[in-house]
DNA sequence: GTAAAATATGCAACTTAGTTGCAAATATTT
DNA sequence: AAATATTTGCAACTAAGTTGCATATTTTAC
């Protein structure tokens, strides 16, 4: 796929979630796209070369896209929230992500997926699931 | 238990883990012993009645108690971290963690437990694995 | 195509979480 | 009770994330 066609591609999500397609936006989808794993704001503005964004436009441009579900907020051992692309997730559950706690990297590990779980007898009502894995990535173990 | 009793336990476990026997970590261990739900630096310091601790010592005592293990570490929407009694959690899983997105409210669902992730086959070791659920708790349903 | 309306962006200033260094205080060991 | 080991408080700092407002850009209506 070459850089236009990622962008093309942008551009449809954008409008077809009804948003503004904006140079701020498309970049930052853009650079989700390639990343294909969580990041941070800091990471994300790293990355989004010549044309750095605002760090508050970043933030709220990463809030508009999770308005309407085309990011998702990862947990992570950081401090920082991270954010990646919502490709492949269902409503309920996201792929598990990974963090290697000796090189401390993340990964995405969309081969796997757990049960989702049932609720107590109590009367709560489950409505979504992430889990975090942690331990050893191929390069580490 | 009276209060004495609880002391008592959070001076065994603090000998136990060989740390020093000071006033912070057993008034800290209290608070996190009588909330039964991970709490914020913020929230302990607040619920530590008279003998309040500054924020670094806060921050320093969970630090030693998560390096033996009496605490742990959850991860809740909330930006800071919070921490909670490492009571019942196995090396390889804690409790599922429930964040009701109508009040904010946490739980710790205790009942509950999921199979942990088998390691894909590409040569992941998981270690540990934490699962956080969103959804109505029994009184916003 | 252009003007008006709607929304996004940048900047400055702010809040809150968490950290570091160092001197003073407290806990344990002898 | 003194010596040693460890913890605590304070001040000052870093980094993440937010708010208000003026300006710029995108879309819509004509």
């Amino acid at each position: 796929m070459t850089k236009s066609d990622l962008e093309m591609k942008a551009r449809e999500m954008l409008k077809a979630a009804k948003l503004y397609c904006t140079s701020g936006r498309i970049d930052i989808l853009l650079v989700l796209m390639k990343a294909g794993k969580p990041l941070s704001q800091n990471q994300i503005s790293k990355r989004s070369g010549k044309n750095r964004f605002d760090k508050v436009t970043i933030y709220r441009t990463l809030e508009s896209l999770l308005s309407v579900g085309l990011v998702h907020k990862a947990f992570m051992e950081k401090r920082a929230w991270h954010f990646e692309l919502a490709n492949h997730c269902t409503e309920r559950q996201c792929h598990p992500h990974f963090t290697c706690t000796n090189c401390g990297d993340t990964y995405c590990l969309t081969e796997i997926s757990l049960p989702m779980a049932k609720s107590p007898h109590k009367g709560f009502v489950i409505h979504r699931q992430q889990v975090r894995l942690e331990g050893l990535c191929p390069a580490c173990a």
